[in-house]
DNA sequence: CTATCTAAGTTCAAATGTCAAACTCAGATG
DNA sequence: CATCTGAGTTTGACATTTGAACTTAGATAG
């Protein structure tokens, strides 16, 4: 978890990545809809790329020179969780509204919602949940 | 998401909730296990404490005066599924290894792991989610 | 009663990070 | 050649973070 601190520990690079996730992917559009400084999101767009999260995807428009896109590597992708559940703990504990998007199955078209579940695929609610030592003698 | 990356979008703020997740609950100890400077630790304790997701717990041991610790509220401990989001992605794409707890059924002494489900209880894999606007007409 | 210990803060000056606004750069277009 | 535009850089004021030293209030020792 302290890694994942270290590199999500940040308002700016978490709604950069809210803005990946809902697929925005350009410098301009992210600096619109986050309102981060410049320099910020300059700053955080390499640390993320660095950190093999985002990559440049060179695209180029009908009479426009070439240009990067931001997009997510599968570790970047692999991140859904996470945004899934502080987006339902926003929504659940913070804001009490619904966010303007939903997580939905793309076959049945279900919302979707984060639950633990064990080996077996049985889902266990939060409250039956413990942390145990891995090393575990008692605990 | 935009106000849960206010409140969690902070290095020392999620440091400070995993050691809760983890029973530590102690100024002292939270100081030592996160290396933080004891006047972040203050700040970020109080902001915490403000913003209802951790409660003074007042206690007294054997001759030392009263003392508070911190513990997890009810809109705290509704943060398990980001913290074990983050705590997965760290093991599985940052440091590749096993964080020395893990989160088990306390029934069934299972390992649980997080994934999405649809409504009807059904796990759906991760790559089959979609984000889907609320008020949606089309994509 | 005075001295000492400890957990939990406060305070401080120096280092670092953040901000908004102005500036740069390079290719497309007129 | 002049202008436009997206994607940065630079700048200098301002705010936050840091580690180390200081404070505070009860407990206990002398």
């Amino acid at each position: 978890m302290a890694q994942a601190a270290e590199i999500l520990g940040d308002r700016w690079t978490l709604l950069i990545l809210r803005e990946a996730f809902y697929g925005v992917l350009r410098y301009a559009d992210i600096l619109a809809d986050t309102g981060a400084p410049r320099a910020m999101l300059t700053d955080r767009l390499n640390k993320l790329v660095a950190a093999g999260i985002l990559e440049r995807r060179p695209y180029q428009e009908k009479g426009a020179r070439l240009r990067h896109a931001y997009g997510l590597t599968a570790k970047g992708m692999a991140l859904a969780h996470v945004m899934m559940a502080m987006a339902e703990w926003g929504e659940d504990h913070v804001t009490g509204k619904e966010a303007p998007v939903a997580l939905v199955d793309h076959r049945s078209g279900h919302g979707l919602r984060l639950a633990f579940v064990d080996p077996e695929g049985t889902i266990v609610a939060r409250d039956h949940a413990r942390l145990r030592r891995r090393d575990a003698s008692q605990d």
